[in-house]
DNA sequence: AGTCGCAGACTAGTTAACAAGTTGGGCAGT
DNA sequence: ACTGCCCAACTTGTTAACTAGTCTGCGACT
């Protein structure tokens, strides 16, 4: 494996990985001690990776207690997916209005080719095929602040997607939905695109109900956040 | 001072209510010892808070050289400004369909009184008028992930307007901009409240630079991000 | 049998000392 | 006077020991 450039940051990749491959599956203790043993390095870099996969809603830190892998609630599910779906739509609208027509050519021969793949239930086609869509959607976008928020929230809705071991099928579903989203962006056809956007999103995480590793009490939360 | 539960949330508090207020101007160095001493506690909860301000983007640190208050370029006040927009308007435009009546004339009568001594000069009442009509629209929204975010979207924006010495004729204009707002309110026109949002949140960043305390290098970038 | 209390083994929070790297000023050589 | 090197001071990164709080399970008492 690659080096890292301090413990921390290798930490962080590695307990992160751990997370949304569900070798940690929500509910699940992470303990500083245990980790630092397996990873070989003080429990120092442990706590600063721990503290920024609690910034980014991964974990929670009870104090004196332990750490565990967030579980989310179908609310959060839902809150979750509408703040993506209204970043998604924004940036889809304005990929209509802005995308090169070389760049769009370049996309329709990635469905040309990728889709074909997909329809004969090629999963990992349909995973390319659709972030190749949202990445040019963002780089046309242009704000590294709301691509940079839609790349978080889509490590959420992909890790929650397995975290329910949602059926297959929703890959012919899904690539039947991005192909109408890319005949709106050919058609430049805005309101379409949105439109089936935001249909796209909506169906992502829809039906979910996360199931915890293990019952667990609630946070004991003995002070507010700033 | 209230007494903080762990040293960690405490020097968060103080080092934020510093960035805040400009004692920690932008481009500032923040020195891991110093600020221990300062506050009487070890560096320990002190990364702990700089990294948390890290995660929030207030701060910025370059490995064995330094600690610095993060300056916004203009590109990124307008990224900012962007999101910020996008947000509130979906906000306001939920709230224009949802909020009750009786909270409604609770606002009115809020209007009526802080708007008359905002018009007399009172920067205070107007603020706590703002401050009123955002976070009715955030709960009615019924969103913690989006309100928890515009949050922290309008401390940044706050802090701009501190550090370029907006003048104080802002606050004029930015109570004829939320009056428009709460009578598109209250006569239940959201495409009027959306669009009168939206042009606030313009006028609320515009023309800033930003200007460090003193000028520094660029940072090292030793590494690429995960 | 059921319940209360205590003790021991955990947990994260904090500290101080040490390691590794960067920075900037001063000195020597040209 | 100027240039280049070098060293000393200061920076964050990491470690291990210690502190304080929480939880669990065993045992005595009711």
């Amino acid at each position: 494996m690659r080096e890292d450039v301090t413990s921390a940051v290798g930490a962080y990749r590695r307990i992160k990985h751990g997370i949304l491959d569900l070798t940690y599956r929500p509910g699940r203790k992470l303990s500083e001690t245990t980790l630092a043993e397996q990873l070989g390095v003080g429990r120092s870099p442990i706590r600063t990776a721990l503290a920024r996969l609690e910034g980014e809603g991964w974990i929670e830190v009870s104090p004196q207690s332990g750490t565990f892998v967030r579980a989310l609630s179908e609310r959060e599910i839902g809150e979750l997916s509408e703040l993506r779906g209204i970043l998604e739509t924004h940036c889809i609208g304005l990929a209509v209005e802005r995308l090169p027509d070389a760049e769009l050519a370049r996309l329709t021969a990635a469905f040309d080719e990728l889709g074909a793949r997909a329809r004969r239930g090629d999963a990992e086609a349909f995973i390319e095929l659709d972030n190749r869509l949202h990445e040019l959607s963002y780089d046309t976008a242009d704000n590294a602040l709301i691509a940079q928020t839609l790349r978080g929230l889509r490590d959420k809705v992909q890790w929650i997607r397995r975290a329910c071991a949602v059926s297959g099928s929703r890959v012919l579903d899904g690539l039947t939905e991005i192909e109408g989203i890319h005949a709106a962006l050919v058609q430049r056809d805005a309101a379409a695109a949105r439109a089936r956007m935001k249909q796209h999103i909506e169906n992502a995480a829809r039906f979910c109900r996360m199931v915890e590793a293990r019952p667990r009490r609630v946070r004991p939360d003995r002070a507010p956040p700033a």
